[in-house]
DNA sequence: CAAGTTCTGTACCAAACGGTAACATAGTGG
DNA sequence: CCACTATGTTACCGTTTGGTACAGAACTTG
């Protein structure tokens, strides 16, 4: 699906299939659902509508490539950004502190799709059960995170598992304060108060 | 706006403009704004689009109204749970166990009107801007349960402010999770993380 | 009981919605 | 150079959308 597999005999696309999706991300990151139609997906990536039916499908399964896509790209970035963070608690708060800079950006200020859409549509579209999808994904990357700020051991497990969900539903709490018009000052008081709590750690 | 004020001189009404407008809650919070027409909102409140017209002024207008109910009504349910909370970190405690019963209820599971609304339509409708009074308003309530588990004096108002940013950020989050199709055991795992943070307190 | 006022209910509106038929166009393989 | 195939492009489809005109019904006031 994300490839040519045959061989292309018939007249060449115009447009790359990806440069379309992660225009339409942006598109529905910003507007949301609901509120992009298909006028403003044709107008925002050039694309013809026949042709945006012919290459997805519907409406909604294009939302779910879209989602797909994020999905995977949004985890490489937390991937990145625990990559980045030291070790101990040490690495939470560099990870929050790279997590600011990204949450002040233009994008940040729009939350995050997924937390968007799992509000929009509940948990899933076009057989795609994203909202889980997600919470599985992202709460197994804080738990890489975290699991740094606890010695290993049976006992500490349990620890661990408390702190990577406080902190997992934490990131979500802060991706609807995020999309909804918060300044810098109120966005960074949020932070502060998880520097605060992992001080304690 | 509320209440009649002048004499009524015609016809009267034949709905309760309180019920329909709590009967409009319900269809909101499940639905969401986008994916509610007026048609399914003539067919939940059985009241006749012109009459809904009359009284309320648009679709948009309509959903200002029930936001505003939703967030006093709401705010009234936070401060009856945390009056009902004791004193102390063990109040905090309580409160967890309280809010678990609302959560796993059917509403429950529909998350939060406010925090769905901020992130279908990001900050205000119809020149009302619910997502910052929503946490406005919440964050006073969470104030007033988390400063009982702090001493009184200056050095420990910033420590019950941090505290306080973080649970209202946890408890945005923890309506993410609610919305999205968890089962009840995710949603007891997610405010066990919380009980285990407050014993630290 | 007639005038004045407000509400109900049917029937309707233009505009926008998601989606498609049909034809021109640009490539590939024989 | 001719079928063949898949694309680009235009113009269109039926349905649903939010919103209203209009006529009749129900009440108050004089």
């Amino acid at each position: 699906m994300t490839t040519r597999e045959k061989a292309a005999t018939g007249r060449p696309r115009l447009f790359d299939e990806e440069a379309v999706l992660a225009t339409l991300t942006a598109l529905f990151w910003k507007q949301g659902y609901g509120q992009t139609s298909m006028s403003d997906i044709v107008e925002s990536s050039g694309v013809h509508k026949p042709s945006l039916y012919r290459t997805f499908g519907s409406k909604e399964q294009l939302f779910a490539l879209v989602l797909r896509r994020y999905l995977t790209e949004r985890m490489a970035m937390f991937d990145a950004l625990i990559d980045r963070a030291g070790p101990g608690v040490e690495g939470v708060h560099t990870f929050l502190e790279l997590f600011e800079r990204d949450a002040l950006s233009a994008r940040g200020r729009d939350g995050c799709l997924m937390v968007m859409a799992s509000n929009e549509l509940r948990g899933s579209i076009a057989d795609f059960d994203f909202a889980k999808a997600y919470r599985t994904e992202m709460r197994a990357r804080i738990s890489r995170l975290i699991a740094r700020t606890v010695p290993a051991g049976g006992e500490n497990a349990e620890l661990a598992d408390a702190r990577t969900d406080l902190f997992t539903t934490y990131l979500l709490g802060l991706h609807v304060i995020m999309r909804s018009d918060a300044d810098a000052d109120e966005i960074h008081r949020y932070l502060n108060a998880m520097h605060a709590t992992a001080e304690q750690w």
